[in-house]
DNA sequence: ATGGCTTACAACGTAAGA
């Protein structure tokens, strides 16, 4: 069982690089981030036809989030619990013997900002929340965008970025309470190559440069982790033409 | 050099992302 996670920074613009990259990794589950689609103008069609079931909690012009599925999946959730909040971040659904939970985690723009605040605010709410899920669900995976780089080795410049948001402490900390659950990071858990990051700036020529940062993760529980065979990040995407600025994180799962 | 690029909206510039 294959399942992965990629923000597309638009469905709408980039559906035909989904379309083709579904074909060639054929993952069972594949949970998107930033859609920037109401569910009305999801794509069901064009993603039916390539074999795909979908589940959406969209908005449009920002946020936005949907599971894709090769078998029938059931809805959990579409918004985060426990929070008072119109972005569409959150979605769980069960599939493929799974409790996934795929998340937009807000990006916090400048530490100390508005933004800032309610991205730590999200973090605390997603910890009660996995922390309850955890108490029902043995194997559950939490995938998604959580725009955080949990330590130095996953930032391509720590030095240029101490402090910065996405690195800062204070996000770090809230990052490290989801694994004080018992939840572990599938690219740790698996060697990686040196340089192991999932998001490049469109500016700057940084994909070129590899001036990147890991802050797209699977983590999963410990029965989900143990069933976990592999996990990578595919780059290629984000060479392509008009590209995600993320790249897609993959984790593979033996049969319950 | 505090920028660099990309997206959505319905404006032909502004907000937001990370």
């Amino acid at each position: 069982m294959r399942l992965a996670t990629w923000n597309v920074n638009s469905l709408r613009v980039r559906l035909p690089q989904v379309l083709d990259w579904l074909g060639r990794q054929r993952p069972d589950v594949l949970c998107l981030q930033e859609t920037k689609l109401p569910n009305p103008a999801f794509p069901d069609r064009a993603l039916a036809a390539a074999g795909y079931h979908g589940a959406a909690s969209g908005q449009a012009a920002y946020n936005g989030v949907a599971v894709l599925s090769r078998r029938p999946l059931e809805v959990a959730a579409v918004e985060l619990p426990g929070l008072r909040d119109p972005q569409r971040r959150l979605l769980t659904v069960r599939a493929e013997g799974l409790t996934v939970v795929n998340v937009y985690v807000p990006n916090g723009q400048a530490v100390g900002s508005e933004k800032f605040h309610y991205k730590l605010r999200w973090l605390e709410a997603l910890r009660d929340y996995l922390a309850e899920l955890l108490e029902r669900e043995a194997r559950l995976v939490v995938a998604g965008d959580f725009n955080v780089a949990p330590a130095d080795e996953d930032v391509h410049d720590p030095r240029a970025w101490a402090g910065a948001v996405l690195c800062s402490e204070p996000e770090r900390a809230r990052f490290r309470a989801l694994l004080d659950l018992g939840l572990r990071d599938l690219l740790r858990a698996f060697p990686q190559p040196p340089r192991s990051y999932t998001w490049w700036d469109y500016r700057a020529g940084a994909f070129r440069r590899d001036h990147g940062l890991r802050i797209d993760h699977i983590l999963a529980s410990p029965a989900a982790a143990a069933a976990c065979r592999r996990a990578w990040i595919d780059r290629a995407p984000r060479g392509w033409e008009r590209p995600s600025d993320h790249a897609p994180v993959l984790a593979e799962f033996a049969d319950a």
